[in-house]
DNA sequence: CGCCAAAATGGCAGCGCTGCCAATCAAAAA
DNA sequence: TTTTTGATTGGCAGCGCTGCCATTTTGGCG
């Protein structure tokens, strides 16, 4: 019965490294080593190794292998959102890096909710990672106790106002927010109102406007009118939130969004009606996203570094360097819409 | 020397099942039938091991029960890029089933490299994960090989114009490509141009293109000029494309994009160079983004259903309904731009 | 009060691999 | 030729948990 392929393809037999050492004519540790390039083997070994496990297929279980060594090469990535460019930008970033290093990325997405957080935080700790990179420094008090008891790297991205665990890779949200308050004092404009999206659960966003609101007190200011919508940041939502808002204060003379999105709305509105920009009204954005940058009249914003903080996050988790705070910091766009 | 506490922080001790166990005075099989809520206990018995694992501050260890129970609860996602928004859309809809179902996402990106793809489905598979999910359905031999012996449920997404290995959902890249080619005749259009970005990589692109050219040929029509930009999309590239295109051939009436953010870009120059759209031209992208839906005049294009191919991808790699290839369709948005 | 099924529980052998250590072998040094 | 050193190699004990099975306990009934 020359069954063997057939056999091969159906029985369950998954090939053990200990089908290859056998198939080879070794030990297992020997195969081991080999398969691994750790340790010292003859190059007939080598050959004779590495042409059993291609001829069987072998695939190495990473599973058992972690186990055994009790170390993995898994690092967890939390984000509270895959809708936003800003966290896909992010996980680009600590991708590139991660791989590059040999560590595979296992990302969960909390939707903004500190509760999931927790709760994946957990979950991703049980794959006991060699270490976790997550969006920003809030965190429920069991969930800031389980990172911390983890003894394993810690790095909490994209925001650097408040105390972190281990690492913190980002930038000043509440300098941005007062940056940007400080260009608009500086091109003129006085009444100045806001768009923004649900910031009860994007905390940064909350940060920035703290900041934008404190500047603007420094001058003796106060944003004027503000429209708040209930949902996440979209396009949409910043082109009927704009809408909304002027209807409300028609005489504003420049609006500060919580993002591009929003202020990409606000612009496309203000094509939509014609009013004249900056002349008639100045926007202004945060993050400084591509069609931002592409738009007819570039938008001015804040650039964030989201690559890089996802990149240097990722090489100081990989890494043991010394803990601490990496300041990436922003740069202002002045763009053509104020 | 009452040093428990400090010891308990300093000393590498993690908390193990046996030591749940110990600490609550059940036998570790007990321990864990409680903590995984399978098997029968008593009240009491469940409330002490509880109790004590909370205490101890217990982080199970799923390496090892993936190991003992042969069967992991990991899901691979292999995707092109992160920079395309369409990709993040997918793995959100998959990451909200998964989770649900208790499953984690583990991603790996290809940056549309086939030999990149392979290693990375190799590295994946030695996580031993429950199932694959991987964008299209074109892999290097190897590639396809190792997927279809992992012996665990494959999805490929996001492309129906060729053969699947297991599960397959997504739509026809080709038939949108028609779709689009169809409606641009229909409006009366006869000089059409093309711009795009590398297709030897992006093949889901190509086979729009092939597509919308057979579809134009059926009238006898043919691509007047094109023009293809050797980077991947973005917004930029497509302005800079149309630029460069409508150089060449001042005469075109319509273009047709690789995607709406190269659409997005061509729509960027013409309000910037005052060239009326759609009567003097008419623009046509692919996906169907929000950028392209709030647009002072909505974009022409073909919408998809990206987070839908995600979930559906991500319910039948969770589940053992019987494989086969789930076609989603697109929708066709006529918009203001056509 | 004895008997039996069902509920609860503990013991223990692995899962596939790595780390450690002892054993073997080959070539260089004495 | 014998000794020495270092390169190679194999054996085996776990890593922490789960699955299986045997055992003990419990509660209901006759």
């Amino acid at each position: 019965m020359a069954e063997d392929t057939k056999e091969a393809v159906r029985g369950a037999a998954v090939i053990t490294l200990t089908d290859v050492a056998e198939a080879a004519g070794v030990g297992e540790s020997t195969a081991s080593r080999v398969l691994r390039g750790h340790g010292s083997f003859s190059h007939k070994t080598r050959d004779s190794v590495l042409s059993a496990a291609r001829t069987l297929g072998y695939v190495p279980n990473r599973i058992a292998g972690t186990l055994a060594s009790s170390g993995s090469k898994l690092v967890g990535i939390v984000i509270p959102s895959l809708s936003n460019i800003v966290f896909p930008d992010v996980l680009r970033g600590a991708n590139t890096v991660l791989v590059a290093a040999g560590f595979q990325p296992v990302v969960a997405v909390t939707d903004y909710d500190p509760g999931r957080e927790e709760v994946l935080i957990e979950s991703l700790l049980s794959w006991r990672p060699a270490g976790v990179m997550v969006a920003g420094l809030e965190h429920s008090e069991r969930a800031s106790a389980m990172l911390r008891q983890a003894r394993i790297r810690i790095a909490e991205l994209l925001d650097t106002d408040g105390a972190g665990i281990d690492i913190v890779v980002g930038f000043s949200n509440r300098e941005a927010g007062r940056a940007s308050a400080r260009h608009l004092i500086k091109r003129g404009y006085r009444r100045i109102g806001y768009v923004g999206h649900d910031l009860s659960l994007d905390l940064r966003a909350a940060k920035r406007l703290a900041g934008f609101r404190a500047a603007l007190g420094e001058t003796g200011l106060v944003v004027v009118g503000e429209e708040i919508i209930p949902v996440s940041s979209s396009i949409e939502a910043g082109r009927d939130g704009l809408a909304r808002l002027l209807a409300r204060h028609p005489k504003l003379d420049a609006v500060y969004f919580s993002n591009d999105d929003m202020a990409i709305g606000g612009y496309f509105h203000c094509l939509a009606h014609g009013i004249a920009i900056p002349s008639r009204l100045a926007l202004f954005g945060y993050n400084g996203l591509d069609v931002g940058r592409s738009a007819p009249q570039p938008l001015s914003t804040v650039l964030t570094p989201r690559v890089a903080v996802g990149e240097v996050g990722a090489r100081l988790v990989c890494s043991d360097e010394p803990p601490g705070i990496v300041d990436l910091g922003f740069e202002l766009i002045e763009g053509a819409t104020t």
